[in-house]
RNA sequence: GGCCACGUCGCCAAGUGGUAAGGCAGGGGUCUGCAAAACCCUUAUCGCGAGUUCGAUUCUCGCCGUGGCCUCCA
């Protein structure tokens, strides 16, 4: 498939080094407070890049991938909370990252096969900043800080395209006179007060923000991996200086394809802490749930920004619910519809650089036409088939009304059976509210509609929802 | 100030040098006891100005606006 890489901004072939394997490594959370939906988002795109990669379906018949994705687990951030909440800083991360990671699975970001955490990598780090010394990248301050030489890596800022000489760089917040230049970066940073810190041949202290993803990517993807992602954010410094180290150690390219997703915004504002409008992961799926936010995120290009406001997710809530319908139309036996084009379609929209927007209009598209088949009775089945497989290579989880039973409040609906006196043996959700329609069903044939109406709406506010059709009413939770 | 994106129907959002996907919402119909769902029909000249071109929303320049980065950041 093609991908826009960063690098050079053109459109290239994704060619993995390694025949019928893709390597790819995504810059992970500093996990000091709870995520949120740009956090999700980012991994959303990347999930869904490697579930298409792994599919067999597409032009390659399925890659096999190693998707790595970090944990900043000690970092400033981490301290300074840690600090505010007087909880050990190791310890907040790990309570953030099992936070996200119970949210990831809710979100179905389940491609990932490494996620590495700084502190279980202190010795690998220490190797990599051995390597970038002694090929004469770094050097080593009296206080025990060990800085890169941004000058000494002629291709530095070839990622941002930027120039070393006119970065405006503020010197009154260097707080370390032996650093050579302030462009110079952090690979180790000397144990304060009162700090985590790890034995090192340049005494104790703790890795630089950069230096841990360069060098878990490299411990697990090899020293040249075909895609690196994150955010466009950390294009400047963090992916120019992993770029720096990474080829400082090992004279290699470091990865071949850089990939950037662009940022959330809420209401058409940024999201920041400052202004108030942070859309926590948690929250999201409680809103708007996870399907509808995957939907949100897959209608839009990787790339771009998403502008996430209430009345879309109210759209993409609606959409979500087309699709599921369609997958539960009936389906006669007989002629099948037409959808030999479809996957070919898929195939070559998702080849083109991850267009998932455009993919979806493809399953909507194909959602009408089961739809239509449907109702003038064709075998639908197949395609509704190709519809769901094609969801689950976007990740999307079509919830089965059945799955769902087991939400509604339980209590309610045995009030609901008592007010219309309906006696029943086993008292499930599902004996209530079959019950209950078969007591509607009987009033509407009397022509007892008030009685009728009166239950549909009841059950409405269960979030049981019916249809009537020509043959039986059928329920869904909603 | 520098670098980089983006600005398309009420909302979200694709896209192309030859008059613009899809979803949501809206309007009209079919179906229904009434609904709901579904289906059919229907709603835009693409921020502003100039240039290149037979022709630009799509290319170039300028302006305005929004967002990102310039060592906290998915």
């Amino acid at each position: 498939m093609r991908i826009i890489n960063t690098l050079t901004g053109e459109l290239e072939e994704l060619d993995p080094s390694q025949k019928g394997l893709v390597n790819i490594y995504v810059c992970g959370v500093t996990p000091y407070a709870d995520a949120h939906v740009g956090h999700a988002m980012s991994l959303m795109v990347y999930d869904v890049l490697v579930r298409y990669l792994r599919w067999p379906g597409n032009k390659s018949g399925g890659y096999k991938v190693n998707f790595v994705s970090n944990y900043t687990d000690i970092d400033d951030k981490l301290i300074e909370r840690g600090s505010f909440l007087d909880k050990d800083p190791i310890q907040l991360a790990e309570d953030q990252i099992n936070k996200w990671e119970d949210e990831q699975k809710r979100l179905r970001i389940t491609s990932i096969t490494h996620r590495p955490r700084v502190t279980e990598e202190i010795g690998a780090i220490c190797e990599s900043i051995q390597k970038i010394l002694d090929n004469g990248f770094g050097y080593i301050t009296s206080t025990g800080n060990v800085y890169f030489r941004v000058r000494s890596q002629p291709n530095y800022g070839k990622l941002s395209r930027r120039s070393i000489d006119d970065a405006q760089v503020d010197l009154s917040a260097e707080d370390d006179e032996e650093k050579e230049s302030p462009l110079d970066f952090a690979l180790w940073k000397a144990k304060k007060q009162g700090e985590p810190s790890w034995d090192s041949k340049w005494g104790q202290g703790r890795p630089g923000w950069h230096i841990e993803c360069s060098t878990m990517a490299q411990k697990y993807l090899g020293d040249t991996f075909d895609v690196h992602g994150g955010g466009v954010d950390l294009i400047f410094p963090h992916h120019e200086n992993e770029i720096a180290q990474a080829e400082a150690a090992t004279g290699k390219t470091f990865a071949n394809i850089w990939m950037h997703n662009g940022m959330v915004l809420y209401q058409g504002e940024k999201m920041s802490k400052s202004l108030g409008n942070v859309v926590s992961v948690a929250e999201a799926i409680d809103r708007w749930g996870s399907d509808a936010l995957r939907l949100f995120v897959l209608n839009s290009y990787y790339r771009g920004p998403n502008n996430l406001t209430d009345e879309a997710m109210a759209g993409s809530i609606r959409a979500l619910d087309r699709l599921r319908r369609a997958l539960r139309v009936p389906s006669i036996s007989g002629e099948e519809i037409a959808t030999e084009e479809v996957k070919a379609q898929f195939v070559e929209v998702m080849e083109d650089d991850l267009s998932t927007a455009k993919a979806l209009a493809i399953l909507f598209d194909l959602a009408r036409d089961i739809n239509r088949g449907s109702n003038e009775g064709y075998d639908v089945s197949g395609a509704q088939e190709i519809l769901k497989e094609l969801l689950t290579v976007l990740g999307l989880e079509i919830l089965e009304s059945s799955d769902l039973v087991k939400d509604i409040d339980r209590t309610s609906l045995v009030k609901l059976a008592q007010v219309h006196n309906i006696v029943i043996e086993d008292l499930t959700s599902e004996n209530i509210i079959l019950a209950l329609i078969k007591l509607r069903s009987e009033a509407r044939e009397a022509h007892n509609y008030s009685l009728a109406d009166e239950i549909r709406s009841q059950l409405q506010s269960q979030r049981v929802e019916l249809e009537d059709t020509i043959e039986e009413t059928k329920w869904s939770v909603i």
